[in-house]
RNA sequence: GCGUCUGUAGCUCAGUUGGUUAGAGCGCUGGAUUGUGGCUCCGGAGGUCGCAGGUUCGAAUCCUGUUAGACGCCCCA
């Protein structure tokens, strides 16, 4: 009975190539957020229970959080997101920390469940928060980022849309525009989130049953959810307060040029805890046509933690549906031949060639180059064979011959040139081949 | 937690109405060429046909269960 070789159901395995992969993504994250003055930061792997369920309430927490009770008794849990934990930490600095705080980080997480399309049991997010700051000038720099890390890779505004909401016009609609109670407000919302998973007629069953036929909530409804812009709303609430912090927002980003930033009207994001703007990037891509990612304003969780609350705006893209949108778009360059080293040293079958191929090859990495050395006695030929497919630019031959006349004969891959270089030009020379074929 | 589909070599897959030693291409590996890369030729390793029962003289093939994966539902902090 052997062991298992597949990875736990949810996690993946991730050689060289996939490893190049994520780290084109998370660097170019970084260039983004650090581009704004964003911090990086980093928290246990591990919480207490209680922070997830004050949060997000016992039943999800036990239901689909990896939890476990340690040692000492305490009942733990892997983290799920980063939001309870930033807000501790921000929170067990809340006086001497400078406001606005930005931190962002990049880390994984574990939800328990069942793995499917661009959802995964073990995933990584970056997490990027604005703290303290009570204007919509804290949204403007989070969806601006957010729209940021998008074009950095290449995305154009047709590939994906940001859409953007408001929780506190949601709520204006649905209680004193509709006249809904609080349980049909939270049942609506819940409706809304699902517009468009479902067909129009079920949709229209269901909208009645929250609101028990009534003939006349169900038409204004239905006035409210065919508008696209802020202005196709009707007059009662277009024209109230509550509209003008989406109507700025909006018209500064618009005027940023950042067309693809959208009103939508049936954008929720969840239920409870977002307090105003809510948005999400919307995946353009035919075989995708789904939300990346999205974020929005919440009172920070610090008021858990026995501090004064803070307001937070922020938002957490995830790897897994990040990458399938850079592969719908064709953005996501082929990084499968790569070398680890630019350079691999071939030395012949005999301890004296070995033995110099292995002083040389420290000699160059002092100069700065990566240098690996094939120290197997299979043939030159299949020695360069696997330079090659190892992604390796030049290999450089030490025989017998080069021990004696202190030349090495050194190949490059790409050209299939050839030269002898003296010992104190190597370096020089290397280096002079490995740009010229990275101009190439 | 529920549903649909799929599991044959490392990968992509053949495998005829169940018929005896389960195949191909690619990859890996060795040689032709004891010092040189996408060609050619020759050889080799690698499979309890996901697993367990059942039907049968005989099962990769049919039946049942189970497990793993993919994709939906629920959920998505």
């Amino acid at each position: 009975m052997s062991l298992k070789l597949t990875s736990y159901k949810g996690t993946r395995d991730l050689y060289p190539a996939d490893m190049r992969r994520r780290n084109y993504i998370f660097n170019g994250w970084r260039a983004v957020v650090e581009g704004y003055g964003y911090q990086e930061y980093m928290a246990p792997l591990l919480e207490p229970l209680e922070v997830y369920a004050a949060k997000s309430g016992e039943e999800i927490v036990n239901e689909q959080t990896y939890s476990f009770t340690d040692r000492g008794g305490r009942q733990m849990v892997i983290r799920p997101e980063m939001t309870p934990s930033i807000s501790r930490m921000v929170a067990a600095r809340r006086q001497e920390m400078p406001m606005p705080a930005r931190l962002y980080s990049i880390a994984n997480f574990m939800r328990y469940e069942r793995p499917q399309h661009g959802r995964e049991r073990e995933f990584w997010q970056l997490n990027f928060d604005i703290f303290g700051v009570d204007n919509i000038y804290a949204e403007l720099e989070i969806i601006n980022m957010s729209h940021d890390i998008l074009t950095h890779f290449g995305a154009t505004d047709g590939m994906f849309t940001i859409r953007v909401n408001d929780r506190r016009l949601t709520n204006f609609i649905m209680q004193e525009y509709l006249g809904l109670n609080d349980e049909q407000t939270t049942r609506m919302i819940k409706l809304l989130d699902r517009f468009d998973k479902i067909s129009r007629d079920s949709f229209d069953d269901q909208a009645s049953d929250i609101v028990a036929g009534d003939a006349d909530k169900l038409a204004k409804l239905n006035q409210v959810i065919e508008a696209v812009e802020l202005d196709d709303l009707p007059a009662e609430i277009k024209d109230n307060a509550v509209v003008e912090p989406l109507r700025s927002l909006l018209s500064k980003l618009h005027e940023q040029g950042l067309n693809n930033v959208v009103y939508n009207v049936r954008l929720m994001r969840g239920f409870d805890y977002y307090t105003g703007i809510v948005f999400e990037a919307f995946d353009e891509a035919p075989e995708n046509r789904r939300a990346m990612f999205g974020g929005g304003r919440y009172d920070g969780l610090v008021s858990l933690f026995g501090v004064e609350s803070l307001p937070v705006v922020g938002v957490a893209p995830g790897e897994t549906t990040f990458q399938e949108f850079l592969l719908a778009h064709d953005l996501m360059p082929d990084f499968t031949d790569d070398a680890e080293s630019a350079v691999t040293i071939l030395p012949m079958a005999s301890d004296a060639t070995k033995t110099a191929a292995g002083e040389l090859a420290q000699t160059l990495r002092q100069a700065g180059l990566a240098i690996a050395v094939d120290y197997t006695d299979r043939k030159l030929d299949k020695k360069t064979k696997v330079a090659v497919k190892g992604g390796a630019k030049l290999v450089i031959y030490l025989g017998d011959e080069e021990l004696s006349s202190g030349e090495l004969t050194v190949k490059n891959l790409a050209s299939g040139q050839q030269a002898k270089v003296r010992r104190d030009q190597l370096v020089d020379y290397l280096n002079q081949q490995i740009n010229s074929v990275v101009t190439k």
